[in-house]
DNA sequence: GTTGAAAAGAGCATACA
DNA sequence: TGTATGCTCTTTTCAAC
């Protein structure tokens, strides 16, 4: 684990609201840092593994992709360490979740075009030594990275 | 819904690969456009609704919040279009998704620092209208957004 | 660990093909 | 619609605190 005070958490939040565009000397604006020190904890938090990445979010159904499936499922052999590695290289599989249960283990979901494509993909995962015991449509969806983060150290409310 | 052509796809591609750092002429380099042309399809995709912002990936773990846990329940009132909204904003939960069945259609996960605090958010979300049913703890989580988007476009492979 | 300033680099707007 | 140039802003670097 690592330690994070209260300017790390307050740069993680402002990132949270737009993390391309947000820059070092406005996020230091916010959390009482100059713009060099921001970005010399960026890198930090990048370095010691706080950050992983940056990515887009994405509307997929604007993007034309536009059924989200969960499949629930098991492990056939649960010896497996590595499935939810494989299974997440597996295309239109967006997450994998494994849950420390005895039963319907595995959580995957999908982003499709069409329904075919979700049982290509449901064939595909068998044949990994998955077996998906329930399909459903995800009507509703919400995302939030963790918003609560360190919001009370920074000066935007 | 929205049109993508090949080099909105290979874009999209590539930013999510690093969306903070990634500049609008090594996106170009790799998709084959001039900087300035990427930079204006950026900010259409954005105007567009395709993209609807950017966020930091986060190691929960890392920065001290260690328990991932699934919660699994029923809404009260059916008819109650704003559950998943309400939802989202409550602390700890990083998602919300609501499926089309009968029976447990409404998956939460949170992210939490102690045992205690989940029973407190699953308190929180009774007041809310929801019954929760099952509660799991996530022992492994792998997301992946969507790469397989537009790769073929690329020159990065 | 933090700062401020100079140099290097990137983004944006205009003009043009 | 895509490209090239000039202007502005941002990031990076580093000596000093």
């Amino acid at each position: 684990m690592v330690d994070l005070d209260r300017d790390d958490m307050a740069i993680l939040h402002v990132l949270q609201d737009d993390a391309r565009n947000a820059t070092t000397e406005a996020i230091g604006a916010d959390v009482g840092l100059a713009a060099s020190t921001v970005a010399s904890r960026i890198n930090d938090l990048e370095d010691r593994g706080v950050i992983t990445g940056y990515t887009p979010e994405i509307d997929y159904e604007k993007a034309g992709f536009e059924q989200r499936t969960l499949l629930v499922g098991t492990v056939t052999d649960e010896a497996d360490e590595a499935v939810v590695a494989r299974v997440s290289e597996v295309e239109n599989v967006i997450s994998v979740r494994r849950l420390l249960s005895d039963e319907a283990d595995l959580h995957i979901e999908l982003v499709t075009d069409t329904q075919k494509r979700v049982e290509a993909v449901t064939d595909e995962l068998h044949e990994l030594g998955i077996e998906i015991t329930r399909t459903s449509v995800i009507v509703e969806e919400r995302t939030r990275p963790f918003d609560h983060f360190g919001e009370k150290y920074t000066t935007d409310g």
